[in-house]
DNA sequence: CTGTTAGCGCATTCAT
DNA sequence: ATGAATGCGCTAACAG
């Protein structure tokens, strides 16, 4: 590959004339010059080395982020897209993304190792979860990083995430006006943040419409298609009369098991049984009846991150610093 | 960050010395010197920096690989696994992923800038085509890559790829076992290289059962649910009596349009009628019935992946130059 | 064994 | 307006 250096024999200058042009220091080169020097760069065919540049520079233009294996049977439809819209968005400003992944448990060794080595400018968190370790170690450590995620509410960092407590109140209303008034939800266990949020857009939204929320209409479990299964067998153990006409499901995992269960139990989902669920995974239109669904604006999260990466990787204050974005309710046949 | 300077005036010695030390050069220093050096990089709370390294050495330890985006609708469950096992194979050596993306049908200026600024030492070429432009230009280039997929056979370049026609025969045979002879598949269009190797282990396990193959038993369509179910209609406008009574689908979308289909035409599917498909999409298991299916050996083909580009990367010699890895026959409900 | 020095490729300061 | 020189942090050749 050719170098600088290759540049300015070939011109005829200095290699400080050529860097000088390359990076439009304006007055520091005459237009004559400044035609030489493109010519000679289209001749060698140069383009900067982008490692010397780092290490000029001390940075990587490089963002961190974490895969997480997901055990077989779990999925997270979500973080596919993720990668992508991600990736996108940072090489739009001139960065890209490095994808590590950490031993189960144990990230901390990892994100540790990434900064000491400074293999990159700043981390994504994603998959957050309360008392999140990785982001107590991030701020900690005071090194630049923003968050697909909320955690813990008492703690200062950025981050970007889903309205799920708007979606989930979009969904029931939406249910609302198809006439249900027993709709329950299933969300996942206290520990949950995401889920506690989508929890309260439940009954955010039954209250407003003065409808009851029975004792057994809020159900948790984890997010396997089994607990979908279980929460639907102890609804259809209600009296007929109290037995719920529609459910959200907080993930679309349990929404499967919600409509698996129903469908064996007899009722006809999308008829006189509706299921919402989250995420809008790919298989979801293809079911039958196909899922309606909340799905999560990947795209215009990833260009909100990057945005504020950008800021925190040059230590600059990050304005806003929490940015909430309302999903969409996709509806499909089954509610 | 303390720098290499740090610890050599914290050990009282040259920053050659810990230089040596650090990368194990014996011989050229003392024991003890050894333990002083050792020392003073624990109480600065050393690391050496990694774009330095890389710009000394003229290398990145990143391996680049480009993220596709799936139109809605579409599904590559195979990605997502891959990019995790993809990472973490390269970890183990030292080196680390670089996501990127490219805008459709204009891949290769992406790669040629990468390639340019020396960005990444090396590429995985994922969901290769006939005559595929970025494989044709990196050999051009004679830039270090290994491709996870076949293309042109007359092509001379490392790949690794999954057994689809070994996989679709093992799924043909699990069907004649079970009693089936009218065994049909759905392939892709016949651009498509890994359509074809299935559909010829298909043809190879009907022939070597001395079963026959029924002029409209294959099918060819694009990856599409909507493609399984036109199958379904044009084998069920058959005489009953050379309906296929089990399909092999080429691709676990499709199989699921040929679910979705035969159940919606009252065949029993997993009873009357088997289905198995091609992936294990993460929500196969829980589809009623649960879909049989042929799994890739995703694991095993980033460890050998990771393993030539490390090869490659260093200009030496890749030894195996092609690698085929048979699927695994995942057997549930429907098939 | 240890230290001095050059150089990876680039950006930038400071002369001229 | 141009170029020589310095340094980012590291490794390695070479001198002592």
């Amino acid at each position: 590959m050719p170098t600088i250096k290759d540049v300015a024999k070939y011109a005829n200058v200095s290699i400080a004339t050529v860097s000088h042009v390359l990076n439009n220091k304006t007055g520091y080169f005459s237009e004559k010059t400044r035609q030489q020097v493109l010519d000679a760069v289209e001749k060698v065919g140069y383009t900067p080395n982008i490692t010397a540049r780092n290490l000029k520079a001390s940075q990587t233009r490089l963002f961190g982020y974490a895969w997480h294996r997901i055990p077989r049977g779990m999925v997270n439809p979500v973080l596919d897209q993720f990668s992508y819209y991600f990736a996108q968005a940072a090489e739009a400003i001139g960065y890209h993304m490095l994808m590590f992944t950490y031993p189960p448990e144990d990230s901390l060794p990892v994100y540790d190792e990434l900064i000491r080595t400074g293999r990159v400018d700043a981390f994504v968190v994603a998959s957050t979860v309360a008392d999140d370790e990785r982001i107590r170690f991030l701020m900690d450590q005071e090194f630049p990083f923003v968050s697909f995620g909320r955690s813990n509410p008492e703690w200062d960092f950025p981050w970007v995430d889903t309205d799920g407590m708007r979606g989930v109140a979009d969904a029931v209303q939406h249910l609302i006006l198809r006439g249900h008034t027993r709709i329950a939800m299933i969300g996942w266990p206290e520990t949950s943040i995401s889920g506690n949020f989508r929890l309260q857009g439940y009954i955010q939204a039954m209250r407003a419409a003065g409808l009851p929320i029975h004792d057994s209409y809020i159900l948790r479990g984890e997010n396997f298609e089994y607990a979908g299964r279980e929460a639907v067998r102890t609804w259809l153990s209600l009296p007929r009369d109290e037995q719920p006409t529609a459910v959200v499901a907080i993930d679309d995992l349990v929404a499967i098991g919600v409509m698996n269960e129903a469908a064996e139990r007899g009722r006809r989902v999308g008829e006189d049984f509706a299921v919402i669920g989250f995420d809008d995974t790919p298989l979801g239109q293809y079911l039958r009846p196909s899922l309606t669904t909340l799905r999560q604006p990947i795209e215009a999260i990833c260009a909100t991150l990057v945005r504020m990466l950008e800021d925190a990787a040059h230590n600059r204050r990050i304005e806003p610093r929490h940015v909430l974005l309302p999903p969409e309710l996709v509806v499909r046949g089954s509610g």
